[in-house]
DNA sequence: TTCTTTCACTCAAGCGCTTTAGCGATCACC
DNA sequence: GGTGATCGCTAAAGCGCTTGAGTGAAAGAA
């Protein structure tokens, strides 16, 4: 008696058709649901291919001009970037669970930078990789969306503002705008009127259009003591520019941190400077986490559903690779949690 | 003259047999540096290929017995619990690094719990989608070796200790027992003797390995007032156990953290009980991040570098793919980084 | 009865690549 | 100058699947 050694052959269609007693083309046609096929005949092939554990090759079926099913997501930030994050992981677990459902392989890469997250569209396409991508980060000036046009990779946009220059593409986002204008709202209520804006990288395009927003409001309300300093997100910067501004000889009353981690490092600053949170200062951070739980004073933040929006992301996407339209898609604005780093402004 | 509609076919090698005037095989042959075509043939080839942009499709390589081209990562987490976690994302930083020069995917995938997981590695195997696999979190009681042998999938297994009873598996780990008896040893040194290690999941490899290590050095030292007491890693249970021991009769004067946000959460719970740290109790955390920095007192860690793990684990792996023989690696121990949580115990 | 439809299924080609077998030409050797 | 290697290349099969064309039988229409 042989040794099992060889490691469990995969099942292919021909072993179905063997065992069933009918032709592959048969078997195709039945476990495809194409007409083709008797009842019966379909009943009793399913029941030998899931006897048999068969599934289908990927490769087989891309091939055969099916698609990889697959769909890829590129996160492109250099390593050291790479910090306490829990947005992203919380994404992929949305969009998974939607590609989960349709047996759909997530292809994942980090790259350092956007013209390398091109090269790894472009390779991925050429090499009949994915079916479809999701884009994440979208800038001002973006070469991604073009690029895929060209490739004709369907793919969703997510975090931008709807573009119209790119029919192609869906677009799945939170209005950043409203959101900035009802955090602005409510601090001008409390009695805040200089404020600072800690942003993310300027090359975004929703750090641009939340700089845009707060400057508008602050326009249409009179006040001069409203800016925006852009950053790297990194809890040094956040640090460097709290300690900057709060520095200065009319330092701001509120601090709109553009994530958790600026805004924690921001909180720790102002303390060490000898503010006090929300006395002195009050800070809003943009992205709730167990992060803004975990200090003392609790962060204010503006929370949304993370994954839901990686769901609603991938549910886009399958929709466009089923032949769908391109569409935008807006979710529901972050709303503000109020805890207790934000209160009223210290009268002067 | 027709609209330029069609998104660009992806060249193959039949073109570039055609326009090279060579036959498909010897096109294979050149760009696979394999001997069968003379050296200017295989120049001429290799030139038309990169001027046509071709790249082979994994479909059909994958077809033709040479492997998907694409590693596989499961990561086992109930959604809610994707929490704030630097370690995941800089592994996979690291892996990617060294796959991406080979021109490897990463297939990964987010599923609920363990059985799932073992449901996505039959279902990658089956429909041959995946060479091989990166297990990271391993338990007492795995089924996963035992089912990738089974497959015959080549793994590597991220932070397991050696593993006799799989020598088809690679492994990489850190020496946790060195680790927690080296941090036992510094605060001996300092003169704590009650010393609560708050660990992690109970059903992983490495929280037993550290609560045995733990548990045996109070053992060598004589010391009674020791215990581990493990936890979901969640900010909450870190809290709560925080605060149930530090409210005994005689309080530990030490804590250890099995991650940083734990401990964030313990430094923060002893600082509402009136403890100070590190002059009541002195804490430690395994695992470094920008967290430890961003509140003070700074956290006094267990360093690794997790990208260099990530790029080891990838290593390891396309060695195995390489037909290497199956090894068990160690990355250097954690260095534990003093900062300003921990300090000598209080003189009773 | 004969002709057409429909049905259930089979055949065979093809997707893009690898690989084995084979073939003619050149070369070396005794 | 014949024998055998070696070289550089081509032909063709095969990987597992899909799919359009084809086929034989049963059913329905005339």
């Amino acid at each position: 008696m042989p040794a099992k050694r060889s490691p469990a052959r995969r099942p292919t269609m021909k072993d179905i058709a063997r065992r069933a007693g009918v032709s592959e083309s048969a078997v195709s046609f039945a476990l495809n649901g194409r007409p083709g096929v008797s009842e019966v005949t379909r009943d009793r092939v399913r029941r030998v291919a899931e006897q048999l554990g068969w599934r289908p090759s990927t490769a087989a079926r891309a091939l055969s001009g099916e698609g990889a099913a697959t769909i890829g997501f590129v996160l492109a930030r250099p390593a050291d970037t790479l910090g306490v994050d829990s947005f992203f992981l919380q994404l992929v677990s949305g969009i998974q669970e939607v590609l989960a459902e349709r047996h759909l392989g997530l292809l994942f890469q980090v790259v350092e930078d956007l013209a390398d997250e091109c090269a790894v569209y472009r390779r991925w396409w050429a090499e009949h990789r994915v079916d479809g991508v999701l884009v994440v980060d979208p800038r001002t000036d973006d070469p991604r969306p073009d690029l895929l046009d060209e490739l004709g990779l369907p793919a969703v946009v997510i975090g931008g503002a709807p573009d119209e220059r790119h029919p192609g593409l869906s677009t799945v986002w939170a209005d950043d705008a409203g959101a900035m204008a009802a955090v602005v709202d409510g601090l001008h209520a409390l009695g805040h009127r200089r404020i600072v804006h800690i942003a993310g990288l300027s090359g975004l395009a929703h750090t641009q259009r939340r700089i845009r927003t707060l400057r508008a409001e602050a326009g249409r309300r009179g006040l001069t003591g409203v800016e925006s300093v852009t950053t790297d997100y990194s809890d040094a910067e956040g640090a460097a520019v709290t300690r900057r501004v709060l520095g200065a000889p009319a330092p701001p009353t509120a601090l709109i941190y553009d994530n958790d981690v600026m805004a924690l490092a921001g909180v720790a600053t102002a303390a060490e400077l000898g503010f006090s949170v929300p006395a002195d200062v009050s800070v809003v951070a943009w992205e709730d986490s167990a992060l803004c739980r975990m200090v003392r004073p609790w962060l204010s933040a503006l929370s949304r559903d993370s994954v839901e929006f990686g769901r609603t992301a991938a549910r886009e996407l399958t929709a466009l690779l089923d032949g769908g339209p391109a569409r935008t898609v807006r979710v529901p604005v972050p709303r503000l949690i109020e805890r207790e780093s934000t209160g009223a402004a210290r009268a002067r």
